[in-house]
DNA sequence: GAGTAGAGATTGTTCAACAATCCTGCAAGA
DNA sequence: TCTTGCAGGATTGTTGAACAATCTCTACTC
């Protein structure tokens, strides 16, 4: 399909728009991002644990890119909190402690729970197609519970609340989210069971679904405060059974 | 002052965590940090005004560092909002509307009151000196107006509020803030009338610093709820008259 | 066993070079 | 006139090597 077959100004605009997004998103190239992107994925699906010191001579072999670019990835990663800087001693996946547990939750349920409150007083109203992103989570959830993939089912719950909060318009909401998820994801290491530190989330998750699609906004943030809460209280217990 | 004169362990123990802090904070990884810290003061300070483009090979004769450190200087301030990366095309000193003031306060606003209302809940009790810091930066302002140094009465009154969000003994939270107050500073800088948007929060300032060392925690964080509206309508008010 | 000195390894920083990309101006064509 | 395509120059992205600064570990002394 050409450019020129369509017909309104207004159409192709916006058809201009999503291809010059879609090429931004392609084009963040960047071989410290690749870089970047590769370590992430390794630090958050626990190839990397908590502790592990990351050498910059095998790095730079195994990601085939040269110090200064390693090291800038290394910065990237740093901002995420999924590494911690020693000075002369290197980079280390950080060890987060029950303290860390406290002052996440705090973050994330004040965040959050303002969220979904303020989205009462929102001008326009939310369109309902803004919740759907919610749901498909949820059933990816659903689904890889039933495959007894909890590592899965911790993303998607995780991903459920980066959407609630995208739901704000707020990137730099958004920014912080990511670093906060990021960083909860370095403690979900350390914890044995995931299954019943995942599993109950599932359907508090689809009853907050609900409870957004049906405009009750009070109600979610209430929902939403004492979930935090229990889930704060989970992982505490979990570390407290190490 | 030798160390050997102090007489008790404990004493000695804590004077030499003290300097080695220093030593830690002076040795702060030196190069990049230190153009970091140059840059940051040229921009705040409106030397560098957004939009305005930071030239590689220029800054590196400015500052005498490598091009690669200069970068990494360069990533330092982009995570605090001060710069912004386009790709292959340099970085550039972010522009800031309408729409970040709002956004902005929207946040300030509920990590700082929330702040304030969990005073109430700490234990232990907040001790009094540590509203010290606050009730100097009062001071420091209401000194800087006398003598009609606006900038700085707005560097103080920032500070003030870097210290309230301090109180909640929250790294995250003052990185956090540390960036939004940064990105404030920005904002600052299209505005053409620095008395009119300072002066009057001296005074709140105070007001709010009397409520906390009376322990009236709801009520200051009451008022701190109307203050950030007041200050974030004022803003809003000078964009539209520029 | 405690403390110290030195060797080896790792990180911090710089430099010079090349590759990739962007911007500018200009000429050709519709 | 307006668009399109194409050099050419300028700027950023990335690399590899080199050296300085610092840490860690081992071996030694007392």
């Amino acid at each position: 399909m050409s450019i020129s077959q369509r017909g309104d100004d207004e159409g192709r605009q916006a058809w201009l728009r999503g291809v010059a997004a879609d090429v931004a998103r392609q084009d963040r190239s960047s071989s410290a991002e690749r870089a970047a992107d590769i370590l992430r994925r390794s630090i958050t699906e626990g190839a990397l644990r908590p502790g592990a010191q990351l050498s910059e001579i095998e790095l730079t072999e195994v990601l085939d890119v040269s110090r200064n670019t390693l090291r800038e990835a290394f910065r990237l990663l740093t901002h995420e909190g999924l590494l911690v800087y020693k000075l002369h001693r290197g980079v280390f996946v950080p060890e987060l402690d029950e303290q860390d547990v406290v002052d996440l939750y705090r973050l994330r349920r004040v965040l959050e729970v303002d969220v979904v409150r303020g989205l009462a007083d929102r001008v326009p109203e939310l369109p309902d197609e803004r919740l759907e992103p919610l749901l498909a989570e949820v059933e990816t959830a659903e689904a890889a519970a039933l495959t007894d993939r909890w590592a899965a089912v911790g993303t998607a719950n995780m991903q459920f609340h980066r959407h609630l909060i995208g739901l704000a318009d707020s990137s730099r909401l958004d920014d912080i989210t990511g670093r906060l998820l990021a960083e909860l994801r370095l403690l979900f290491h350390v914890i044995a069971t995931p299954q019943e530190l995942h599993e109950p989330y599932i359907a508090r998750n689809r009853g907050l679904f609900e409870l957004l699609s049906e405009h009750k906004y009070d109600e979610a943030a209430e929902a939403l405060d004492t979930y935090l809460r229990d889930s704060e209280q989970g992982l505490l217990d979990a570390f407290k059974a190490r």
